[in-house]
DNA sequence: TCGCCGATCGGCT
DNA sequence: GCCGATCGGCGAA
């Protein structure tokens, strides 16, 4: 039996407690008749117009305009001219803040993820944003505007990860020069070895222990 | 293992 | 024109 999406309500809250309990939930994702799932294990927030490193940060634009769409609505976007990244859109529809799926441990699916990506270890299929949806056949085309609640990308419920085994850093990739550059806004399952970035991770959490 | 660099393109100035 | 919520390959250590 299909396990119960997360629904609309789950979204509609502050971005910082979605991207936490979204810690331990499960990405589904189904193209071609074949389904992939992975537990989410990173994610980053991403807390409206206000926030320099949102892209909403520069208004409502053809491009941001998913952003103010509804809650648990998919904002997919190519980065660096090459790689998908798919965010959950969070709070009440008009307002622009959503949640980067940064890393998953694969559940389901592993040869699937394998033949997409071509990476030569499995702790690099689906260890950053772009990795991630290369692996579950995630596009901008197929997925941009679409909900996570329902349909053939979904985010079902999972067990609950325990604060003891979460970590909250700064975002990754966010420019020195941009204000928001530190905004504890990322939360990681600290122990997992799916998490991206590794190095710089642990030498972060080190620095602050 | 670390650090550097090029790929590649749409959105915005 | 410029640059990015990235990634993989390369050479050096």
């Amino acid at each position: 039996m299909r396990a119960r999406a997360l629904g609309a309500d789950f979204y509609d809250r502050d971005t910082e407690h979605v991207a936490r309990e979204l810690l331990g939930a499960v990405l589904e994702c189904t193209v071609d008749g074949v389904t992939v799932r992975g537990r989410i294990v990173e994610t980053e927030a991403y807390v409206g117009e206000h926030d320099a490193a949102c892209h909403a940060s520069v208004g409502r634009t053809a491009r941001t305009e998913g952003l103010f769409g509804p809650p648990g609505s998919a904002y997919v976007y190519l980065i660096y001219g090459m790689y998908w990244c798919a965010n959950a859109v969070t709070r009440a529809e008009g307002l622009a803040s959503a949640v980067l799926l940064r890393a998953v441990e694969p559940l389901h699916g592993v040869e699937t993820m394998r033949r997409r990506r071509l990476a030569r270890r499995d702790v690099d299929l689906t260890s950053g944003p772009g990795r991630l949806c290369d692996a579950f056949g995630i596009t901008g085309p197929r997925f941009h505007g679409r909900s996570f609640t329902r349909g053939a990308l979904r985010i079902v419920e999972g067990l609950a990860v325990p604060d003891a085994e979460v970590a909250v850093t700064p975002r990754v990739g966010i420019n020195a020069k941009n204000a928001a550059v530190d905004w504890p806004l990322r939360w990681i399952v600290r122990d997992s070895p799916f998490v991206s970035a590794r190095r710089d991770t642990r030498r972060w959490l080190s620095a602050t222990r």
